[in-house]
RNA sequence: GGUGCGUUAGUUCAGCUGGUUAGAAUACAUGCCUGUCACGCAUGGGGUCACGGGUUCGAGUCCCGUACGCACCGCCA
């Protein structure tokens, strides 16, 4: 028997009894008579003893131990002389009879520690190394605890998890899609799936009525610290449902897994905002609601009320309150003057206000506006004495928006009140069914093709398409979209009219989207459903600031797999095989 | 496709307006130390300053380019 127990598991309960360990060697201390070596394995740490009085031979070949050095070994507990209360083990040690060095290692590059040495990209590298630290291994305990819950909840629930292929066929709209020849049909590609979207609709018309899967989902575009090119979600799918039905299943599924992973009772119903309004309020589709904030237009109280020609040429003006911020310094508002300067920001410029404490404001356009108008803005923003308000404008509403969302997220960093131990969730409903693509010059599906459009304004896709809602929600936790989904046409001729505003022709709807159009013919019920990514929950609960951190074996900025060194060059006999030629450089 | 920041010891970093032998911490090695647990103390080895070009009497330092990394914009139905 290679153990009888585990690095993590002894107690004092346990003094007397012989045992066999096996892990790695964390540390040796040598105390000159004496030797510590801290064992570790998956469970945690238990400390060893070796004395030279009283087995000197053993001793010295503790000693010769290095870091993460395997090695087994056989000794009785015992109660430690002076305990530690750090470690649930602290309070026995090992008194080492035996030491059998199982595979001996090199010096690791960096130390396997909470707080190592060793930077991202080297980390990466030797991945199977980081692993074994145990911050970056309760994340991956923390994932595997996730999705158990997610298939217990679900299972209750009547879903079955169902299995679609990896290789599908491609279609552009979207995302790029990965592709994958295929050697026995030559000229012809796979594509991994973006989602399994159509495949699990396809399952609804074969009556499964509902389905879950656990899956990994491709798409070949630029990465992020919350995008990798692979990644996990919890799809999906029920049928005879209404976006009610969906949301209060899902919105249950969220709370089970609040109560069973962190132990948070949240027993309100999410708030829902409709998509218009997380505009107005937010900037964003994905508004973070730990803090308020929100904004205020301020076109009535500042446009042509005044000599201030930014203001007057502006087609948007909005500004948000920041309480107790009116001491600012000159050199923090000139940084956050910087900061919506900056390039991806791309502001023009901003002004402020502080309100002082007689109840006067002073603000950055004082020469422009009077105090009449000031003190309309001061009341517009409902902003006390010691407030500050910060003020945006432009000539693109949509941009501009975004830009005063930045600046209230940066604003909610500096007071700290993005605390990673408070959730805020809700859901953002009536997405627009559409919106224009400069780059194609033609309306996009801002969800998917097969969305629903919102019964009442289906009559508006004759009119004016570009108005028209979707059955469409999103769930947002904290600035991030952990889940969305929507209800599906299950209708043939709706889903035609649909292809024909999105600008494909009938051959092209056919070709990529025949099987579905055919499926729908032979009675497909009305269904809908939801995917949550399931890197983004667990990177939530875990407070990480990248998803890489909770995934095993990530890809970093630009798609590599650094460890595997993937992807690489395939040789001239598998691209004669895939009947595949390479473009001279 | 674009913007910003970075690349110096095994590792994480410092290195000023260009100037003589490039430092610290940690890791590693050796020695001392019988209750440590981030043990301590002493000694030691360890560098193509990412790569290529340029400016200069002289470049880790300034300039240009390339590569790589990170963050972001575009993109992500």
């Amino acid at each position: 028997m290679f153990r009888t127990n585990t690095c993590g598991e002894l107690r004092l309960a346990d003094a007397g009894k012989c045992v066999t360990l096996a892990g790695w060697v964390q540390r040796v201390r040598k105390m000159g008579g004496m030797t510590f070596v801290d064992l570790r394995d998956r469970y945690g740490i238990t400390q060893l003893v070796f004395n030279e009085e009283v087995n000197g031979g053993l001793c010295e070949r503790a000693n010769k131990l290095g870091r993460e050095d395997v090695v087994q070994i056989k000794g009785s507990v015992n109660e430690r002389e002076s305990k530690n209360k750090n470690l649930p083990t602290g309070e026995i040690e090992i008194i080492v009879s035996e030491l059998t060095v199982l595979n001996a290692s090199k010096t690791p590059p960096f130390t396997i520690e909470d707080n190592t040495d060793g930077g991202d990209d080297l980390r990466m590298k030797y991945r199977y190394l980081d692993l074994r630290r145990s911050c970056v291994r309760k994340n991956l305990e923390l994932r595997h605890r996730m999705t158990m819950e997610v298939r217990r909840y679900l299972d209750g629930q009547g879903f079955l998890e169902i299995e679609t292929p990896m290789l599908i066929g491609s279609t552009p709209e979207g995302a790029r899609d990965f592709v994958v020849p295929s050697r026995m049909n030559p000229g012809q590609f796979y594509a991994l799936p973006q989602s399994p979207q159509t495949l699990k609709q396809l399952l609804m018309v074969a009556g499964m009525d509902r389905y879950f899967q656990i899956v990994k989902c491709f798409r070949d575009e630029d990465l992020r610290a919350d995008r990798q090119p692979e990644f996990t979600q919890i799809d999906c799918e029920m049928s005879f449902v209404e976006q009610e039905d969906v949301i209060s299943l899902f919105e249950g599924m969220a709370k089970h897994l609040f109560r069973t992973i962190r132990g948070i009772e949240l027993t309100e119903p999410f708030p829902r905002m409709p998509w218009s309004e997380a505009m107005r309020l937010y900037g964003s589709d994905k508004p973070d609601t730990r803090f308020g904030m929100e904004f205020v237009e301020l076109m009535d109280v500042l446009k042509g009320t005044g000599e201030f020609s930014v203001f007057n040429g502006a087609d948007y003006i909005g500004g948000i309150c920041a309480p107790g911020c009116a001491s600012y310094t000159r050199k923090q508002l000139d940084q956050l003057t910087d900061f919506v300067k900056r390039s991806q920001i791309g502001a023009k410029g901003l002004v402020y206000a502080r309100v002082q404490e007689d109840g006067s404001v002073k603000s950055s356009v004082d020469k422009f506006y009077t105090q009449d108008v000031l003190q309309r803005l001061k009341e517009t923003m409902k902003a006390a004495p010691g407030d500050l308000v910060l003020v945006m404008s432009g000539e693109d509403v949509m941009k501009t928006r975004k830009q005063l969302c930045e600046l209230r997220l940066e604003m909610g960093n500096r007071l700290g009140l993005r605390d990673k131990n408070k959730f805020s969730l809700l859901w953002v409903v009536d997405f627009p069914m559409f919106e224009w693509s400069e780059e194609e010059g033609r309306l996009m599906a801002m969800h998917h093709p097969f969305t629903h459009p919102k019964d009442e304004d289906i009559p508006l896709l004759d009119t004016n398409p570009a108005a028209v809602r979707a059955d469409a929600y999103d769930m947002v936790c904290n600035g991030v979209e952990v889940g969305g989904g929507s209800i599906r046409i299950h209708d043939p001729e709706l889903q035609d009219k649909m292809f024909k505003i999105l600008g494909f022709t009938e051959e092209r709807a056919q070709e990529q989207f025949g099987f579905l159009m055919n499926a729908f013919k032979y009675g497909a019920p009305p269904h809908g459903g939801l995917a949550y990514g399931l890197d983004r929950w667990v990177s939530l609960f875990a407070g990480l600031d990248s998803i890489r951190d909770c995934i095993a074996f990530p890809k970093n900025n630009s798609g590599r797999d650094v460890m595997l060194d993937a992807p690489s060059r395939i040789d001239q006999k598998q691209l004669d095989e895939l009947n595949l030629s390479l473009r001279e450089e």
